[in-house]
DNA sequence: GAGATAGTCAACACCGTGTTGAAGACCGGG
DNA sequence: CCCGGTCTTCAACACGGTGTTGACTATCTC
């Protein structure tokens, strides 16, 4: 997934590259990503708008070497999980969900600039969907884990049911990192997450079975 | 909320303002937003693109009168919905949650519009969480009632659970509407979707205490 | 030091949005 | 019935952002 962008790799080039990366992730911080131009990206940078297309081929290309990023970031610390689901079922998915609001929050601006991006551009969605995918195989195996050792009930569909929740966060998470209303404050989002995941993993369906 | 856009009003200047909506609803059944351009609806609308701004001031107010519809058929809707949550908690959930998706998979096309929409325009963003907060309102009250009959934990922030559900409905209904991966089945969604309604308002936090 | 290749940018072409100013259609009151 | 006004229309324009061209400089390679 490297060399997104550049035609060969030479010398001084990458810096520029790289200093258009980190423009970028500085005014989204700041700024939505149709309020950025490349103009200001080039500026920022230290080159005219031209030079701009010399490194990338659009303003969504930077937004998808950057999300890139971002996600190589997740997978990295979903490999390096601790997966003690028998032991501590409860903890194991507070943890997870808890890394995922982390890295996201971390890189505020750009998560909310690529969920935003992916109604309109194929390599974003294609890119963003590829690791929902991941995070929802994560989830739906370790949910089929759980009903086959008889901790959580066996008559709901694992995958169904580990898209919507995996969908839930995202759409909560981004509505935290948006502050926008109705929304839930930033310190009690991983506790109702959790309590959601849990419940609808490990409980019954009968109302009243407590 | 009628009167968006037009001036006075006399006669058939009527006709091309729902000219030019009509034209929207059927554009964007098949195009993403950003695909249709002013001159497509006033084209359709059988104007020249100076006569669209005569009746409305953009094409997001266009957006936002097509929404307003969608979002007053729902709140008709809402508002006669059967309450019987105590005597069948798990029908009425399904029923209320089912009555949003017909609604929103029959006006596919203003629904991702707006979602899409939302994240740069003000009006639309306002428009939608408004509705959002009073499904959100009419949701943690069913909860809370729920709760003080016994009939559900009441260890569980009503609004904050109520605010994910919600969030988790509009998310996955876009995901069915827009055929993303991963999603799932349009027919398998309603069933999910009360299923974790039900187990994560009625359920215990306990894994394995079915 | 000649020839490729990396890097740079002024100038241009294009497209979609929104504005202006002037002209036609149609009204109601003298 | 015609004259002032308001409703309706659009050709022409101004603007801003994107992406392209072609030519020019710096650097590295043999």
């Amino acid at each position: 997934m490297a060399q997104r962008g550049r035609r060969s790799a030479r010398v001084s080039g990458d810096e520029r590259q790289d200093a258009i990366l980190v423009t970028a992730e500085a005014l989204l911080a700041s700024r939505a990503f149709d309020d950025v131009s490349i103009e200001d990206l080039a500026r920022g940078a230290g080159i005219s708008r031209p030079t701009f297309y010399f490194y990338f081929p659009s303003k969504d290309a930077v937004l998808l070497a950057l999300l890139d990023r971002v996600i190589t970031e997740v997978e990295h610390r979903v490999g390096h999980l601790p997966r003690d689901f028998e032991t501590d079922p409860a903890g194991a998915w507070t943890r997870s969900i808890g890394m995922f609001v982390e890295v996201f929050v971390s890189h505020r601006g750009v998560s909310t600039a690529a969920i935003g991006a992916r109604a309109r551009n194929d390599e974003v969605r294609g890119l963003w969907s590829k690791s929902m995918q991941s995070w929802v195989d994560f989830s739906s195996d370790v949910i089929r884990a759980e009903q086959a050792r008889g901790a959580a009930p066996a008559d709901t569909d694992a995958h169904d049911l580990a898209v919507s929740l995996n969908l839930m966060n995202e759409r909560v998470i981004t509505a935290v990192l948006n502050r926008e209303s109705p929304a839930i404050a930033e310190t009690a989002a991983l506790e109702v997450l959790s309590t959601i995941w849990i419940r609808s993993i490990y409980g019954s369906d009968k109302p009243g079975g407590r």
